[in-house]
DNA sequence: TATTGTTATACTCTATAACTATA
DNA sequence: TATAGTTATAGAGTATAACAATA
């Protein structure tokens, strides 16, 4: 039986509203610069200096590695993305483009903007609320069990 | 040009973790009831005591009034939800059957449920957080302008 | 005429399974 | 054998356009 301060509680309720809000401006996001959902995702999360395998970018993505196939050959098509291979020589190496990289900035910057309820807080709001975020970032470690 | 405090991008860039990280809770919420993510959605936005119209779930699930049909088709036939005709007989009014209210309020309960990141957090910065995060919603009223 | 919901169509996302080329 | 990526397939989400019923 473990017990659950009401505030966990009420925040919880309340990010459902923020979530809600990052959502519709990541699909605004992305059906503003031509993408769909899955290859604005894709870029977003390809490194900047460095490659991704296809089977990690699946792990990234939540979905089956037969997916990414697909999704890549748009990004790739587009010339945002491009194929590599891989030391091992079954692994291709995902690598940006430098339209990719711009793009993926751009997308990156318009995500940082931040929305007009973020803006209405007084200064001190906003340092108080990026300071718990941190700690709550810190603090969730991956576990160490067993 | 807009004087945009950095800790604003910091918060929204902080924000973009407890995203993916609401977005995967859904994800697996949905999935352990056996719906996909849109079928959740549409049960999630049905109010418990009142209905619906088809093109209004449609402008929240930010989609095409022609995809509903095909959603609200499989929520009644998984006996969730209920088609009724509106005032305006062009209207088809939606409605969760007590199945529908029972499967809405488990998922809410389960998103609800704190995070681990959350939980690790001190209850006065739960309660910070709470404070401001209410704030935020408050303050976040409809624009006046014109 | 305009609006609500449906149908038809075409494209994308998704998981599963079978395949290939490496290891 | 096992793994990385591809292909094939089928089910679901998506926007567009055309349609029926109603306003």
């Amino acid at each position: 039986m473990v017990r659950v301060p009401k505030e966990a509680n009420e925040v919880a309720e309340l990010l459902i509203e923020f979530y809600l809000d990052h959502k519709r401006r990541f699909h605004a996001t992305a059906k503003d610069h031509g993408l769909t959902i899955q290859q604005a995702a894709a870029l977003w999360n390809l490194p900047l200096g460095q490659g991704l395998a296809m089977s990690a970018l699946a792990d990234i993505l939540m979905c089956d590695a037969s997916n990414v196939t697909g999704i890549v050959d748009k990004l790739e098509a587009r010339g945002l993305a491009r194929r590599g291979q891989g030391e091992d020589r079954r692994v291709k190496v995902l690598t940006l483009t430098p339209e990719g990289e711009a793009l993926r900035l751009e997308m990156h910057a318009r995500m940082v903007a931040p929305p007009a309820w973020l803006l209405k807080l007084s200064r001190d709001d906003q340092r108080t609320l990026r300071d718990i975020l941190r700690r709550a970032l810190e603090t969730d470690e991956p576990d160490e069990k067993t």
